[in-house]
DNA sequence: TATAGGGCCTGTAGTAACTACAGGTGCAAG
DNA sequence: CTTGCACCTGTAGTTACTACAGGCCCTATA
């Protein structure tokens, strides 16, 4: 027979909060899983890749929507490897363009700061740079 | 007389959304707005100034709460260069600590998809390296 | 002076992706 | 048998806005 888990049991094993899967299954991300008499959800080998699916996707950054499109896609079966590597490298573009805004926050802020004396007294290069006109 | 400006001019003239300013006085980061006698709010240079302290503050990545200390520690005047200093330097660590996360997960990605071939078939090292158990 | 169009007013709901709670069952160990 | 945890449900809270709807005000033009 197939191994049976249970909610709790299903995000420690793969490391997300029981109400997550709660979550993904209320919006429909995962199918409603399978239930015991009394209401428990079980779920089983098959539920348990699916979610890591959908975890690991978050991990690397991918929203709600792009995990419930590329599911989509992958249960179609009809991709291609060149469709899927054009989505993954429109999503790196996109990590690389919040790296740069980050990058520039940082050099200015690190800016601002360079200013600073660090004394004792209130007047303050950073002060000064966020009240200027 | 004080020059006064509208609600919708001084959002064009800081380049932020009319909605924001209504929401910054509403959670009160900002105090409440002098009134016509109809009830139109009015503002002065002061609110200009104190609003763009805001908006740069935000600019630069701060949360609303780090906003509304920020204000605070440079109202009560109460505040050394040493401890702004301090304050944007963690804020600083903050963002580092960002880039190199999304650095990590860049490298990931780009990992993954460099084992694919492109092709026209479904066969995918990127599906295959997020199903892998 | 009448009117048309904006801009302003209010409260509320929606966004993303969960997380946390309250109030109530089920289940398994001792 | 009872204790305590895990599970069930629906709902509210989080961040920082943004976008309405329904209604008033203000000003420029005919």
């Amino acid at each position: 027979m197939r191994a049976s888990i249970k909610r709790g049991e299903l995000a420690r094993l793969l490391g997300c909060n029981a109400e997550t899967v709660r979550y993904y299954e209320n919006i429909g991300l995962i199918g409603p899983a399978e239930r015991t008499a009394s209401g428990h959800r079980i779920y089983h080998q098959g539920d348990v890749d699916r979610l890591r699916f959908v975890l690991r996707l978050r991990q690397l950054g991918f929203s709600l929507e792009e995990v419930r499109s590329l599911l989509e896609t992958v249960d179609t079966g009809k991709y291609t490897c060149k469709e899927i590597a054009q989505i993954t490298e429109r999503h790196i573009q996109t990590i690389h363009a919040k790296i740069k805004d980050l990058t520039r926050l940082e050099r200015s802020l690190t800016e601002i700061t360079s200013q600073c004396h660090r004394g004792n007294t209130p007047d303050c290069a950073v002060i000064d740079a966020l009240t200027d006109a």
